[in-house]
DNA sequence: ATATTAACTTGCATTTCGCAAGCGATAAAA
DNA sequence: TTTTATCGCTTGCGAAATGCAAGTTAATAT
């Protein structure tokens, strides 16, 4: 989708050159926001990305630093994506997205708790956001036998 | 490069399909925090955006309601373009993108000022973006002669 | 043993992008 | 007043990205 020299040192170039493109910033809403983990998951949102498609944007995002992967102990089949650290710092533009949307799409399907608690308590909503996602990274870095791919 | 009909009504995509491309966001940029108004200023961009992409994303953000064209007075070969209220709400978004890209970059053009500012008073920081335009706004509304395009 | 599922690839038609050139209207220079 | 330059586009076309369907391999369920 891009190459590999950024057309200029912009701050928000280079965001545009990670997630300026028409499905990767789905996959990290699927990882924030709705909890996804697996491919067939994130295969399966209302947007219907295909297949090819998904799998270059995780590759990419991972090739970036942005998530990673690895195999589910439980199922050899399966593979697992979770944010990284680095990640994680794409959830307060996440939110503000959001939010955009929320208020300016007149048919929104944003619940109406979460445009009431960014109103209230948006520091608060955020880091409820990262505190989850936190909690389920240490889970997983303290199980055994886990092997990033 | 979208079609009409919105693949979902989730708010993050309503965004992908507004600003979901390699161009949008630079254009918005340049008239949030550059200050540029004319179709030259924001073609001779770093990122050197082709013109007819240029036409093209102006035509857009045009008929969202994002932006809005009016002739120059001053010289009737030229066209500004400014936010619109609607547009305004992009600030947000968009501060924090860049936060973001100023985090991440390690080679990144980004004024220490701006990671600084937005460190120690985001609030503030995202004020004054607003209020900046929105003198500009009006200073333009009450001149005389002003027809929208 | 067989069928099913998961996570991809591959092939190919369609769409979008990006570069260069051109164009009509206005304005500045000679 | 003729010529030249500028502004905001549009057009043509090759290259790249996208989207759809089908196929592949390994692991699991029946």
């Amino acid at each position: 989708m891009d190459c590999d020299k950024p057309r200029s040192r912009c701050p928000i170039n280079f965001a545009v050159e990670l997630f300026g493109d028409r499905w990767t910033l789905l996959v990290i809403r699927d990882l924030v926001l709705l909890g996804k983990r697996r491919f067939t998951e994130f295969a399966a949102s209302d947007e219907k990305i295909a297949t090819n498609i998904l799998s270059d944007r995780l590759k990419r995002l991972a090739k970036r630093g942005i998530i990673e992967s690895r195999q589910d102990p439980k199922d050899k089949r399966r593979v697992l994506y979770q944010l990284t650290e680095v990640g994680l710092d794409l959830i307060p533009p996440l939110i503000e997205i959001a939010a955009f949307g929320a208020k300016h799409d007149p048919d929104t399907a944003a619940p109406a708790e979460f445009t009431e608690r960014y109103q209230n308590d948006r520091e608060g909503f955020i880091a409820d956001v990262y505190r989850r996602h936190r909690e389920a990274l240490k889970k997983i870095e303290t199980q055994s036998g886990v092997k990033k791919s």
